[in-house]
Formats: C-alpha cells, sequence, structure tokens
DNA sequence: TAAATATTTTAGATTTGTCTAAAATTATTT
DNA sequence: AAATAATTTTAGACAAATCTAAAATATTTA
C-alpha cells in the first residue's frame, strides 16, 4: 500500500525537507529558487502535497512537512546517499561528479531494491560528501563535529557547540550573532595570526580571532 | 551533443525495436498493445518520432526504425540488460523480479554511468535470461541457438535456420506456415512419438512430429 | 472489383506540471 | 495606523502525453 509519488512530487519534498532543516522557516519562493521554477507553481504543488497529507499547509501562512512528508522525504534521501555511495566506492566516480546521477536514481521506486543496494554496500553511515545515510528505519547517525579551524572553506556548517562554557565567549558570540545553529562557511584563512573570515547568512562577511575558532563546533551540511 | 528523449519517447523506441525485431512488419496495434496504450496515441508519437529522425514512416504506410533510432534502441537494451545482470549478480534479486525495476533504471542517463557499471560488472556477454548485452559500440554476441526438441516449454522463440534442406520439409513447413523469424512456444510435449505441442502467434496450437521438430533451430527470446 | 472488415489517422478533450500577469494578503516602514 | 513593499495566490494559457469517437485509408473476402 505505498502511495505513489511522482518524480516532481519527489521533488519537492525533498527541497522543502533541505530547506527546512536549514531554515526552519520556508517561503514558497526558497522552494521555486531550489527548484529553478516560479513562485506560482509552488503555490499549486503545495496544495496538490497538503490533499496528499504530505504538507501542514494554510494559505499565506506557511507550510511545513507533516511526519508522513518527512518520512517520504527521508526515503528519497536515503536512496540519493546510497546511491551515491555505490557510484564512488563501486564505479569509482569521483564525489564531484555524482550528484546528478544520483538525482535520477533516488526515484527509481522500489523499496526492496534499495535495501538490497544498502546491503550490497555493507550498510554505510555516510555518504562520499559526509552526510549520514538514514537507515531502513529513517533513522540517521548524528553529523560529526568539527571544530571550526578545521571546517574546509567554503563547506556550508551549523554551529553545533561551543567549546568553553564562558560569560566572556557567550558576550563576545552574542555580539557577533553567532548562536547554536547559525548557519555559516568558512571564506579565508589569514596564516599570519591564524584568524579566519567568515560568512553568515544575511550578513556580510568578518573577521573572527584564533581563539573564538578554536571555541566553535560546527556539523559540515550537505 | 547527445539528443535527449523522454522515458516515454524511449519506451516507443525499445517497443518497436523489440516488435520489429521478431515480426519484421510491426503496426500501430502492436505498438498499443505492448505498451499499454491506444493506437491514436501510437500515431501521435510516431510523428513525433520521425520528425526527431528516429524512424522513417509514411503515413498509412507503415514505419520503421532509421539507424539512428536503432542505436538509441541498442543503448536502451544495453541498460536494461545490464541493469538486470547487476540486480541478479550483485543485489541477489531472482531473475524473475528484476525486469520492471531495469524498466526504470534503463532511462538513467549517463552513458558514463553505463559504461563504467558494465566495466564493474566484468562485461557480460548475456543478461539472466540469456539475452546478449549489447556492448559500447552496440555490438551483441548472437544467440546461440537451440534445437526445437530443447526448448523449454512456454520459452519464445523465433525459427533462426533449418537443419535439413530439402524440399519435403520446404513444403511441409510452408503448409504449417512456418518461416525463418516465426515466433513460437512450445506447449506440450507427449513422451509416447515426441511429438511437441507449438503455439504460433495469431493462430490455434497444434501438433508436429518429432523429425519435424528435430529439423528447426530457434533463437530463445526475450 | 465492389463490399465488408481491419487498420490508421484526425479532431477535440483531459491531465500534469508549468508559466505570466494580475489580485490578494501579509510584513515593513515611516 | 497608513502607505509601501514583499510575498503568496488566483486566473487563464500552454506543452506533453494521453484518451474516445469519428473519419480516412488499406486490406481482405466474396
Amino acid at each position: 500500500m505505498e502511495a505513489n509519488f511522482s518524480v516532481t512530487e519527489e521533488n519537492y519534498i525533498k527541497a522543502i525537507y533541505h530547506l527546512q532543516k536549514a531554515d526552519g522557516n520556508v517561503g514558497t519562493n526558497e522552494v521555486a529558487a531550489e527548484l529553478n521554477t516560479k513562485a506560482a507553481s509552488v503555490t499549486d504543488m503545495l496544495k496538490k502535497l497538503k490533499q496528499k497529507k504530505v504538507l501542514n499547509y494554510e494559505k499565506y501562512h506557511g507550510f511545513s512537512l507533516s511526519s508522513q512528508g518527512r518520512k517520504i522525504a527521508l526515503g528519497i534521501v536515503r536512496k540519493h546517499r546510497l546511491w551515491e555511495f555505490f557510484l564512488v566506492e563501486k564505479l569509482q566516480f569521483g564525489w564531484d561528479e555524482v550528484h546528478a546521477m544520483a538525482e535520477e536514481l533516488e526515484h527509481v521506486s522500489s523499496k526492496k531494491l534499495i535495501d538490497k543496494l544498502d546491503d550490497f554496500l555493507g550498510n554505510p553511515k555516510f555518504d562520499p560528501h559526509g552526510d549520514p545515510i538514514p537507515d531502513v528505519n529513517g533513522k540517521m547517525v548524528a553529523l560529526p563535529q568539527v571544530n571550526l579551524t578545521d571546517l574546509p572553506v567554503n563547506q556550508q556548517a551549523q554551529v553545533s557547540s561551543v567549546g568553553i562554557q564562558s560569560t566572556a565567549l557567550l558576550e563576545l558570540l552574542k555580539h557577533k550573532q553567532i548562536a547554536i545553529g547559525t548557519q555559516l562557511q568558512v571564506k579565508k584563512q589569514f596564516a599570519f595570526d591564524h584568524s579566519i573570515e567568515i560568512k553568515i547568512k544575511g550578513h556580510a562577511a568578518f573577521i573572527i580571532s584564533q581563539q573564538l575558532a578554536q571555541a566553535l563546533f560546527v556539523q559540515v551540511m550537505e
């Protein structure tokens, strides 16, 4: 009795899942940008996905995946990441070339196929980009944390914890508008004093000291 | 510069390829039956495929794949059979369960992917059903011939040659409407006199003698 | 070869996913 | 809180692939 979704519907579900995870609050324009389509088309699809019980949606008041929708999204993410693993580990592709192929393969339906593939690959926990692979039940391992000083340049990441429990640190973080969950990228690393330039979504880039960077841990994002 | 075909177009090309191979002369109704659609839809698609130079087509006077169309068809067959091989050999599926999955996988586009898959599988020459797999250049090994007396019951096959060059045999074959290319299945084998009951497409089943069966060689079909 | 039958094609409608342009609603400024 | 700006939704149209019913053509039969 598995519900059936078109490739287009699956792409919407996946896009909303990823944007929601990154942003919390997602709008039609963001979804449209992600899928190279227009806000009007997104609205049309929102209505359909609401009817299919995949979305909570009240018009003009936003939308979010239902628990069923989240389950479907995890299934697609699982397929995507397992195929990426297969392409890199078995077919010897570079991890930079596999995304587009996995976008196609993830819509091949059979759950039995993907479960057998999972076994064949040895039930890997992370895909070649370091993203966790959901298991048969949709559970996935938490992303390993990385110190901000070790984050590769331009890698999108999310602040996940701080290494020091001090009021002084908290004050500084507050001033720089950094908090748990803040998304950032490292833009430059300066050898002289090990300071780094970071960029937070919607803000101008700015530089933080080595001491501060060492106190921050992040999770890499897709 | 690879031309781009929709999944639907690819399915038409593949269906026409298979029917043409089996039948020589193919009509819209046959294609419609193969694809679970209607003759009118087939006509629409024929026009489109003619425009794309995949088909030779004059309305009311039949159609056949162009050499370009044949090349495309072979590419699809190659994908289909390599995926079937993968599913059976690597993922441990039974060869009776893989057809539907391969139908989906064959439309995943990248040629590079399929060539790497081919290498990964060790460049197999036959799929799990015994059908030959076209290589990178579309070449495939000819199907081994089987004597009709050795053909398993219900296996679809095509008469490929006769073992005796006699007028008497020819007369009999003509009368029974059997020729090179005729598609048939063995329906029953009678132990008493080793006669067998065969069924030719569009005809009622009938019985042929052991002597006649021994004179006929067939190629197994998909 | 003319009539009957079968096949193929056209005409017009339907569904899915998309678009543009305009209208409705919500959010932000001042 | 009005005015302005941004976002979201509707209305109406379009392309792809399909359908049904009717018309055109080809084939078979008598």
